[in-house]
DNA sequence: TCCTGTGTATGCATACACTCATACAATATG
DNA sequence: CATATTGTATGAGTGTATGCATACACAGGA
């Protein structure tokens, strides 16, 4: 009962000229990968980061729209919004496409920060492998 | 003499719903934490930028405006644009932060989206090794 | 049924980001 | 001095981001 609240609790909005709607995207998708986010958990409303960050809520749906076209969200309306199974299914042509996008945003991300490429490769296999031992 | 070129050829503009000129001062910003541009050190022109990434004027002004209030440059009219004394903040350290910062939040990322984490450190590095080609 | 909490959707207003075009001002060079 | 180079500046026009207000549509519970 308090996951959302624990959520809204982490949620910042720095003045850094990035859109508020992006700043949010990145977060939730941090917070799910993380675990602090984890399937079937209920989002906070789209009401709540409004009122709790005092934005707007067409700007909190923005972020909210962008995460469900990301596949990381399902938004059903009178309800509220929760996070998606992540699909471990995704097999094959379709796990590869996936992958495919997701580097593409990824270097594209390093490129806009000017991060080189390689370094980032390097640092995101170490992280994996520590990743992989822990479970 | 080959400085500005070769700063040139790594800057990159992605639509990722960050600003341009933000783009562009965070990727000037990590190139001095990087050492790719040091205190006194040319940089690109604004029409240079500009014509190169098929940006206006105004925009590449916007982020060297920016620098030169953060002081990491110095405008001098009629000779070009030079790096300030104390590059300033961001150093060697910073940067492995930043780029660690990334990592962790591709890694989250990938986990949302239910994407093998190996797989992706692949095709980034493919992907990325490609880039370094084409340019 | 009625009420409340959701997501969804408008319209209006303001500010910002960006492009395009056109200059002006200072410096360097011939 | 003339010219080119570079930074500085402005205005028009377009699109986006954000805020504020007001609804509508659907689900769940009293």
């Amino acid at each position: 009962m308090h996951t959302q609240d624990q959520i809204l609790a982490t949620l910042r909005i720095e003045p850094t000229g990035v859109p508020i709607y992006v700043q949010l995207r990145e977060q939730f998708l941090r917070a799910m990968g993380a675990g602090r986010l984890t399937s079937g958990d209920q989002m906070p409303t789209m009401r709540q980061v409004a009122v709790a960050l005092r934005v707007d809520l067409n700007t909190v749906r923005h972020a909210y729209d962008e995460l469900e076209r990301l596949g990381a969200l399902r938004l059903v309306r009178g309800r509220g919004s929760f996070v998606a199974e992540p699909p471990p299914a995704l097999q094959g042509s379709a796990h590869e496409i996936e992958t495919d996008k997701l580097a593409r945003q990824i270097l594209a991300a390093a490129a806009a920060l000017g991060i080189d490429p390689l370094a980032l490769t390097k640092r995101i296999a170490v992280l994996a492998a520590d990743q992989e031992k822990s479970s």
